[in-house]
RNA sequence: GCCUCAGUGGCUCAGCCGGUAGAGCGAUGCCUUGGUAAGGCAUAGGUCGGGGGUUCGAAUCCCCCCUGAGGCUCCA
């Protein structure tokens, strides 16, 4: 709730003299130094911290308030008087002239005669009340929230793009049935099936993570083997980034809404911030990095001859306040992780051959992660008009037909954006990477570049995700588990599995001889684990299994004798015989190019505690 | 946020027209030294999500809250 504090005074005459000046003074002329007004209905006003959130309306409803009481009183006249000492908790001192400003403006464009006294000056006033019974009055100006304009939108138009050609949704042929699925979303023709999306479950069944019910709803806590697939993933994204060039940064979580831009860019989110408040400032948590990354590029000096450019930001956490009933799983989370990169581009035809580049490097990702990515391309009418040649083809770079949007006009900030969206077992989309070209921020946040002709330009901005939120891959990754589940056996990618060999020892004398095996494919970085409980080796093999593990070796007697081992492979569910050498050159072409982390539990299965 | 459903040992669940809790897995101990999806026996472990109410008595009935799931809405 917003509220800014004002006193009315109906008086026969104010008059007010300015004598020194304050730190946030504003300018003004002589003749305001001095004022004298008569049958005036002067407005002592405080504006608070909170009414930063929505400037707009607080002008509206105080401007309401005053002319309700101006038309009852019968005064000549308005004046706006500052007056901080009606509130503990001030807004800033830009915000608190701004609307003051404002309130004059709308005021006198409703024929009203008002007058301002300057704001940030010591002044001496005097003033005569009325003593009528109306005379006194003092009002909270109250905002329940930023109502949004309604007005019925144009519906965006939707096409399937594929070679060259726009085709009817309806229409098509679909070779995916992923992409009809995510048609049939877009389109809102899916019907729900009332299941519940098997991620959750197996995310805790597997010891990834859990919900923390201590937090706030929406906020996870992580156990190891989450953890390194976590860690594996933001080492993925950092690798991939880093190879096209781009920097790595890290900001700040948290933003002054007292900064305009800060203000205007987070309204975009509206109700969905987590908000705090210091004793002088009001913050907002980040709901990606956008914020640190604009500043700091603001703050950067930059030629035609740096861009494009790129920054790079994995945001341990970003911040959404999402509604308690959308909350779910990996699905969708209030504390979640985001790779998060922004290129600058000189104009919007550098970003559209960024665009493309970045398309292949998204596309790139679901080869990686084993996920199969459906797109969607949404663009503005206007920009589809002057681009239609350039989206024909980028959309052609994704491999397969893509979904086309088109918005009768701009809503957002962006002109034209990517977004790729894993198909879940319930036949839902997980939306992960996308890529934005956007034309506003620039501008807001005061980004700007010496251009060849010596003069200051604001640059188009891309914001890209590659994989989108690592929780979203990572609930991608489950999910298609949990499809392959019904035909195989479910694994993660070998490089993304905890453990990714596990030796079962037949009984305390082969209890050495695992061990040291164990080492040994450590050494060549691989994450092997020796289940030296005291249990069957049926048991063990089922734990195996249960646990996904890639590859698993009993040694027994037999093995100690000879160089060839009985190695399990989860994929093709056979046992094959290899020796040592074969199976780490096996892992190693698999896992190739992918980037590593040590095993983050202890070796030894009898050691290891249960989340 | 709204509607519907759920919350019982670490996990999965039974008990629920009222008489203060039970199983399997897991854990611990002992026996078994076992060659590919659960070896045997024993033991420990619960203020039945939290609070309030009805009652001689509440896991069980009623109210409020918290958490989770599904749906609606929403994801810039």
């Amino acid at each position: 709730m917003i509220k800014m504090r004002i006193l009315l005074i109906h008086s026969d005459y104010i008059n007010y003299k300015t004598k020194s000046k304050t730190k946030i003074a504003e300018d003004i002329e002589d003749k305001q130094k001095s004022m004298h007004f008569e049958n005036s209905l002067v407005v002592f006003t405080a504006v608070e911290k909170q009414d930063e959130e929505d400037p707009q309306a607080v002008v509206e409803n105080a401007v309401k308030e005053i002319k309700d009481v101006f038309s009852k009183v019968k005064a000549d006249n308005i004046v706006i008087y500052p007056y901080a000492h009606l509130s503990s908790s001030l807004s800033s001192p830009d915000i608190a002239k701004k609307i003051l400003k404002e309130m004059k403006e709308v005021l006198a464009a409703d024929g009203l005669k008002v007058e301002r006294v300057p704001f940030g000056w010591y002044k001496s006033f005097e003033l005569s009340c009325k003593g009528h019974p109306l005379s006194e009055l003092s009002r909270n100006i109250v905002v329940e929230k930023a109502h949004e304009e309604k007005g019925e939108e144009e519906p965006s138009r939707f096409y399937i793009l594929s070679e060259d050609e726009l085709y009817d949704p309806g229409e098509f042929t679909y070779q995916s049935s992923d992409l009809e699925k995510l048609v049939a979303y877009e389109l809102g023709e899916l019907e729900s099936t009332g299941e519940e999306p098997p991620h959750v479950k197996l995310m805790r069944e597997k010891d990834l993570a859990d919900y923390e019910p201590s937090a706030d709803i929406g906020h996870l806590r992580w156990y190891p083997k989450g953890r390194l697939i976590r860690d594996l993933l933001a080492d993925y994204v950092y690798n991939l980034v880093t190879d096209r060039g781009a920097m790595p940064v890290e900001t700040p979580i948290m933003y002054d809404l007292g900064d305009e831009a800060i203000r205007v860019h987070a309204e975009k989110f509206g109700e969905r911030q987590y908000r705090m408040g210091t004793k002088s400032k009001n913050l907002m948590l980040r709901y990606a990095c956008c914020f640190g990354a604009f500043r700091l590029l603001s703050d950067t000096f930059l030629t035609w001859k740096n861009l494009p450019l790129a920054i790079y930001e994995l945001s341990t956490y970003s911040f959404r306040l999402e509604k308690r009933g959308e909350v779910v799983g990996l699905k969708r989370l209030r504390g979640f992780t985001m790779p998060d990169m922004h290129t600058i581009c000189t104009d919007v035809g550098q970003s559209m051959e960024e665009f493309d580049s970045q398309i292949t490097m998204c596309a790139q990702t679901g080869e990686d992660l084993e996920i199969n990515y459906e797109a969607i391309m949404r663009v503005t009418a206007d920009f589809l008009e002057e681009n239609r040649e350039w989206v024909m083809n980028s959309a052609q770079k994704v491999g397969k037909p893509v979904l086309l949007e088109i918005l009768p006009r701009r809503k957002h900030y962006w002109i034209c954006k990517m977004d790729f969206a894993a198909i879940d077992y319930l036949g839902r989309p997980i939306e992960n990477p996308t890529i934005q070209i956007d034309v506003e921020s620039g501008e807001r946040f005061g980004i700007k570049y010496i251009g060849p002709d010596e003069e200051e330009e604001t640059p188009i901005i891309i914001h890209c995700s590659p994989t989108g939120s690592i929780e979203r891959v990572i609930g991608a990754l489950l999910e298609n588990s949990a499809i392959q589940m019904e035909v195989q056996s479910p694994m993660f990618p070998v490089w993304l599995s905890p453990s990714q060999v596990r030796v079962l020892p037949i009984a305390e004398r082969h209890l050495d001889f695992a061990f040291s095996l164990a080492e040994e494919l450590r050494n060549e970085q691989i994450r092997a684990d020796v289940d030296d409980r005291q249990e069957t080796v049926g048991k063990k093999i089922r734990n195996a299994a249960g646990d996904w593990v890639p590859y698993v070796i009993v040694v027994g007697d037999k093995e100690l004798e000879s160089d060839e081992l009985m190695v399990n492979v989860r994929e093709t569910q056979n046992k094959v015989l290899m020796d040592k050498k074969t199976l780490i050159e096996r892992i190693k072409e698999e896992t190739n190019g992918m980037p590593f982390r040590k095993l983050p539990l202890p070796v030894k299965l009898s050691q290891r505690v249960q989340f």
